[in-house]
DNA sequence: GATGAGCGT
């Protein structure tokens, strides 16, 4: 576990909070939140044709820097494409101009929705804390 | 032969 895997997986538990009900000294955690701010080298990509495989994925990105995993989501029926991927530079400047660069772009005549990918989750459900009003409590969410 | 926001067989 990284440190920003921990801080990651903390904000997809608290996201879910109210946040007047959190203690301010957490009121930065919004900014991660909004996927155009979160500081990754990998890209979630939406708005993709039915027809871009990861071939031309790879290809409509690797001008931007060494591209180290394209990804498309696929039908686990069907083999058709979902419509989204994800591309994973091996420099996180290169995902950020690459981002910059192709978001609201077209491939293949559809525009794409580019913003930083989430981390996958790899466990089961993620549990949110029950916060109580002390301080102590909300100092638990921290372990 | 379909569909159009989303976070991955």
């Amino acid at each position: 576990m990284t440190m920003r895997n921990g801080i990651e997986l903390l904000v997809r538990r608290v996201s879910a909070i109210p946040q007047h009900s959190i203690s301010s000294s957490i009121h930065f955690l919004p900014q991660f939140c909004t996927s155009s701010a979160s500081p990754s080298s990998k890209l979630f990509i939406g708005g993709l044709s039915w027809s871009v495989d990861e071939q031309s994925l790879k290809d409509a990105f690797s001008s931007f820097g060494e591209v180290a995993e394209v990804r498309i989501a696929y039908d686990k029926g069907s083999g058709r494409s979902r419509g989204f991927g994800f591309v994973d530079f091996a420099e996180e400047g290169d995902a950020l101009s690459a981002k910059d660069a192709m978001d609201g772009k077209g491939l293949l005549g559809r525009p794409l929705r580019i913003s930083f990918a989430l981390e996958r989750v790899r466990g089961g459900p993620v549990v949110v804390p029950r916060l109580g009003k002390s301080k102590r409590d909300r100092e638990r969410i921290f372990k």
